[in-house]
DNA sequence: ACAAGATATGAAATCGATTTCATAATAAGA
DNA sequence: TCTTATTATGAAATCGATTTCATATCTTGT
C-alpha cells in the first residue's frame, strides 16, 4: 500500500493524503473519505520514504558493549522507556567490546539517518573523540565523564571513598584493592582514587603489593584474590571495584574458611541482585542506572529540540547499602 | 553527501557511481577516481534511499517482553552475534510485558520496512497469532512453540520432568509446585506438565492444595512459599518453574531456619548466575539461551534466502545441573 | 571482414513519501 | 464592493539511491 494508492481510492491526490497525515489544508469531506480509505486498508506510510523527504528517521542508536550485563541492561530499560514515550525506535549495536565495532557503528548509524546516539562506553579512546565530534548529529555518553560532548555519569570516586571509609571506621588497617584497568576513567581510576583518598583522609598508607587489577569478570576476582592471598599480606578488609569481583573474592575466600566480616570485610559496587543474595551480604553502592538510561534519552531529546547544541553533563549520586560483608563482629 | 555530489567530483555520471558500489560494468579508469573522491569524502549511501529502491532495509526487528532480564538478554546476545556478522541492524522494542505494545510493535515494524522479525514472547494470544500471520516477513518465535510461524525453544516438559524426579529419587513424597500462569505455554504448562509427570511416573498423588502459582519475580516466589508454608501442609520438596522463583523461596525458608536441603529440597530452572551463588546452591536446568538467539537469528537468515518460506521448528535440549538444593544428607 | 556477445556509459524512470507552486474558492475587513 | 487573508486542492519537484533503456565501444570466433 503507498499513498499514491490510497489517493486513488479515495479520489484525491496523494499531496491530500499527506496533508491528512500531517494535519495540513483539508476539508472535513475529504478527511472522511481519507480516513475511512486507511482504516479499511491498513495503510502505514513507509519510514523510509519520509525520513528521505523530511530527514526525520526517528531512529536514536545505542551502542553498548554488553548487552548481557545487569548493568547495561537496565540502562537499556530506561532509555527505551523514555524514547517509545515519544515514539522513537532504537537501532541497537551489540560491539561485545570491540574498540573497532564501536567505531564502526557510531558510523554504521549515520548511514541509517539516526538523529541521535546514545553510547555506553567502558574505554573511550582519542578516536571516540574523533568520531563523536565529527558525526553531526548529537551523541550521549553514559557512564563516563567527557568533556567534549554530553554526557551523565555516576560519582564513581565518592561512592568508593564512603565504601572504604565504612571498612576504616570498623577498625580495618589493611585494606586490599581490587579494581579494572584505570583505562575505564569510572570504574577503574575514579574508583581507585576514591579507594586512595579515603586511605589518605585517615592517614593510612597505601600499599602497592595489596593493589591489583583484574576485569569485570567474577573469575577474574576469584583468581585476584588468590594471588592477594596466596602474597601472604596480612589483610583485614578488600575494596572491590564491582560486585562481580566481590563476589569472586568471596567465593575463594569461603574456600579457604575465611570468615567475612570477621576476618575480612569486603565491599563491592553496583549493587546487583546477587549482592543481597549471597552469603554473607555484601556491602555495595546502589547506582540508579535504570534512571541514568532514562535521563540519557531525555537529555538527547532535549538536545534535539534545541537549535544550538550545548554541552551538558549530569552527575547522578548514589546510595549506600550496607549489608553483612562490613558489619562489625560484637 | 550523496550520490550526485561524488559523481561530479568524480566527473561521471551518480550511475557509474552506483556501479561502482554495487559491482556493475565499470572501467578501471573510473574505478580508480570515484574510489579516490569517495575516500576523500567519507561518503556513506543513505540507506533510507536504497532501502526505498531495492526494498531490503538490512533491518531485522526483535520484539520482547524485558530487557533487564538475565535469560532474555542472553538471548539477544545470540542473536546480535549473528546478524552483526551478516550486516544486518537491529531494531530494538521492548514492551514492558504488554501485548498492546507487543502488538502495536509488530506492526511499527512494518512501517520500518525490517526484512524480518524475531519474537521474544512469554504470553502468546490468537490476536498474536492473527498479526504474525498477515505480517507479511519472516517472525521467528523464540521460546514458544507455535504452528504458525517458525520458532525454536526449550525441552520446558523433560527438564522439569527430570528435576522433578531427582528430588522423587531422592526420597521426597510431598514435592510442591510454585508455577506461573499457565497462559505462559513454555514456563507455565509444560513445566508444570513436566512436574506432574514425574509424580505420576512414581505413582504419587498430585495435590492441588501445594501447587501454587506466582510471577517471575524473586518476591513472589518468596510470597507463594509464605502461603505454602503457613498452611501447615507437609512438604519436603518444592519444584519452582524458574530460579528466581526457587530464590525468593529459599529466602522465606531461610528465614524460617528450615533446612535445604535435608528438611526441603529445591529445584529451579534457568541456570542463572545467582543459581551457583546462593547457599546452597540451586539444582537448575541450563537452557541454551544465547545458544537459541544465534539458532533464531539463522534460521530468519535462511528463511529470507529461501524462496518458500517453509515453517520449521527447533526444540533445544538442555542440562541439568545437580547443586547442593538436592544433595541427600548422608 | 562481419555478426554476436561482452563491456561500458549516462539519461531518465523509479521507489514512496512531503513540500512547493500555482490556482481557486471562500471569508473577513475596509 | 473591493481588497486581502484564509482555506483547499492537485500537479510536479524533491529526497538519494538503483535500475532500465538506449547506445557505443571493444573483443571474439568464423
Amino acid at each position: 500500500m503507498t499513498i499514491a494508492e490510497i489517493a486513488k481510492l479515495a479520489g484525491v491526490s496523494s499531496a491530500a493524503v499527506s496533508r491528512y497525515l500531517n494535519n495540513g489544508y483539508i476539508s472535513d469531506e475529504k478527511k472522511q473519505k481519507i480516513k475511512q480509505v486507511i482504516e479499511q486498508t491498513g495503510y502505514r506510510p513507509s519510514l523510509q520514504a519520509q525520513t528521505l523527504r523530511t530527514k526525520k528517521s526517528k531512529l536514536i542508536g545505542i551502542v553498548l558493549p554488553k548487552i548481557n550485563s545487569e548493568t547495561i541492561s537496565r540502562i537499556v530499560a530506561g532509555i527505551s522507556l523514555i524514547l517509545s514515550e515519544q515514539g522513537f525506535q532504537i537501532l541497537l549495536a551489540n560491539t561485545e567490546n570491540s574498540v573497532e565495532k564501536e567505531l564502526e557503528y557510531l558510523s554504521v548509524f549515520q548511514n541509517n539517518n539516526v538523529e541521535g546516539i546514545i553510547f555506553i562506553a567502558t574505554l573511550l579512546r582519542k578516536e571516540h573523540e574523533k568520531i563523536i565530534k565529527q558525526i553531526g548529529v548529537p551523541v550521549v555518553v553514559v557512564g563516563q565523564k567527557v568533556n567534549y560532548t554530553s554526557c551523565i555519569y555516576h560519582n564513581d570516586f565518592l561512592a568508593s571513598k564512603e565504601l572504604t571509609e565504612i571498612m576504616i571506621c570498623n577498625g580495618r588497617k589493611q585494606i586490599a584493592y581490587i579494581g579494572v584497568t584505570t583505562k575505564d576513567k569510572a570504574a577503574g581510576l575514579e574508583r581507585k582514587k576514591g579507594y586512595l583518598e579515603a586511605l589518605k583522609s585517615y592517614h593510612i598508607a597505601a600499599e602497592q603489593d595489596i593493589m591489583t587489577e583484574s576485569d569485570f569478570s567474577m573469575e577474574a576476582g576469584y583468581d585476584a584474590m588468590k594471588k592477594l592471598f596466596e602474597s601472604g599480606k596480612k589483610i583485614d578488609g578488600i575494596f572491590c571495584a564491582t560486585d562481580f569481583i566481590a563476589i569472586g573474592a568471596m567465593k575463594y575466600l569461603k574456600e579457604k574458611k575465611v570468615n567475612i566480616p570477621n576476618d575480612i570485610q569486603i565491599v563491592g559496587i553496583g549493587h546487583t541482585k546477587l549482592s543481597s543474595i549471597i552469603t554473607p551480604t555484601l556491602t555495595t553502592a546502589h547506582f540508579y542506572y535504570k534512571t541514568s538510561g532514562q535521563d540519557a534519552a531525555e537529555m538527547l531529546l532535549t538536545l534535539l529540540k534545541e537549535e544550538k547544541k550545548v554541552i551538558k553533563e549530569i552527575k547522578l549520586g548514589f546510595e549506600i547499602i550496607e549489608q553483612e560483608s562490613t558489619q562489625n563482629n560484637k
